[in-house]
DNA sequence: TCTGAAGACTTCAAAGCTAAAGTTCGAAGC
DNA sequence: GCTTCGAACTTTAGCTTTGAAGTCTTCAGA
C-alpha cells in the first residue's frame, strides 16, 4: 500500500525550474508553495500508510475508524453518513463496511425505530486499532514538526487556515478563479 | 470526478477539539498543521479535478502530460519511467498510456535502437492541453494565494521545503519516529 | 552459435471504486 | 386505507489499479 515506489522524482527545485523553462508565465514563489505543499502531502500519506499497514489495516479502513471515533461516543454513524463524511459514494461504502465487518472493525445493524437505516458502530477492537494508529501517527508527526520553532508551528498553521478558508468558501469557476461566497 | 461530495466534514476547530477528546496526549498545534494540510490539499485536488474535467481529460492524464513536459523536449520517456514517476505499477501504466494514445495525447512506439523498450511522446495536441490546463491552474493558484503577502509566501515555502526535506531524507520506522538517512 | 539470466513491457485475475438501477421502508396526500 | 413519493441502503455493470505471471528482447558467457 504505501510502498517505496515514487522514486526517481526531480528535487523540487528541479521541478520548478523545469516549470519555468515550459510554462513562463508563473509566479515561481507561487509554484514553490503548491508544489511542496503537494509534495509533502504526499509523503505523509505513504508515511502514514506504512504505519496502518503494519497494524494489519488499510489507509481506507482508518479513515472509516476516524470518521467514527471522532463523531464521540457512542461511535455510531449510518453508511450515508459516513460516506459524505470521506468522499465515497454509498456504493463504496456498503463493500468498505463489509470488509470492516468481516475483521470484527465494527458492527452493522439495522436501526429498530426505522428500519431503512442502518447502523454503523465502533467495536471496542475497532477503536483499539484507532487509538494504535494514532499513537504511531502522533510520534511521526511530532517528529515531521521537530525543526520549527514554537511560533512557526503557530504561523504555519495561521497561514495554512487562512488558505484553507479561502478555498473552502470559494468555488473556483470555469475559468479557475476563485469567487468569494459569503 | 470532482464534485462536491465532500459535505458534511466538522470544521477544522471542530475537529481538532474531537481529536483533544478522543485522544489526550496530542499536541494540538501540531495537529492543526497537519489537518489543515491535508484539508487543504484535498480540497485543491478538487479543484485541480474540476479544471481538467472541464478540459475533457481526467487528473490522472494531467499528470502524465505533466511529467512528459517536465521532462523537457522531445517530451519523451518509457513507460516505466513514467510509472516510477507518478507512482503507478507498470501495468497500470500500459492501460493508461492505451487510453491517452485513443485520445490522441500522446503516441506510442518501439524504441528502434533497442526494441525492448517503448517510447512515449507528447503529441502537440497533448502539450496544449497540458498548457491550457496549466493557464488555469496558475490562476487557480494565484487567487488562492491573494491573500498571502509576498513576506509571508516566502516563509510559507520555505517552511514547507523545510518539512518537505525532514521526510525526503528520513523513513519513519515501525514506530512512527523519523531517522535521519544523511 | 547457443544458452541462461535479466530487463521492459503486457496480459490476466482480483480488489475497490463510481454511476445507475434496484429494493425496502416510512411518510404525506387523497 | 391506498397510493405515491422520497430516503437509505444494496446490487449490478464497467472502469482503473494492483500483483503476479507471461512474452519478447538483449546481453554475457560457454
Amino acid at each position: 500500500m504505501g510502498d517505496t515506489r515514487d522514486i526517481g522524482e526531480p528535487t523540487l527545485e528541479e521541478q520548478i525550474a523545469a516549470y519555468q523553462r515550459e510554462f513562463q508565465d508563473l509566479d515561481p514563489q507561487v509554484e514553490k508553495v503548491v508544489s511542496a505543499l503537494s509534495r509533502l502531502n504526499r509523503r505523509m500519506n505513504v508515511a502514514y500508510g506504512r504505519q496502518t499497514a503494519a497494524l494489519g489495516i488499510s489507509n481506507a479502513e482508518w479513515e472509516v475508524l476516524k470518521a467514527l471515533v471522532l463523531s464521540g461516543a457512542p461511535y455510531r454513524m449510518g453508511p450515508s453518513d459516513l460516506a459524505k463524511r470521506l468522499g465515497l459514494t454509498p456504493a463504496a461504502m456498503t463493500h468498505r463496511i463489509d470488509r470492516m465487518v468481516a475483521e470484527g472493525l465494527v458492527t452493522r445493524e439495522r436501526d429498530e425505530s426505522n428500519r431503512v437505516r442502518v447502523i454503523v458502530e465502533l467495536t471496542v477492537e475497532g477503536r483499539e486499532k484507532w487509538l494504535e494508529a494514532m499513537r504511531l501517527a502522533s510520534v511521526f508527526e511530532e517528529d515531521l514538526l521537530q525543526d520549527l520553532s514554537a511560533e512557526e508551528r503557530t504561523t504555519l498553521g495561521e497561514v495554512l487556515t487562512r488558505l484553507l478558508r479561502r478555498v473552502e468558501h470559494a468555488q473556483p469557476d470555469a475559468g479557475g478563479r476563485l469567487s468569494d461566497l459569503d
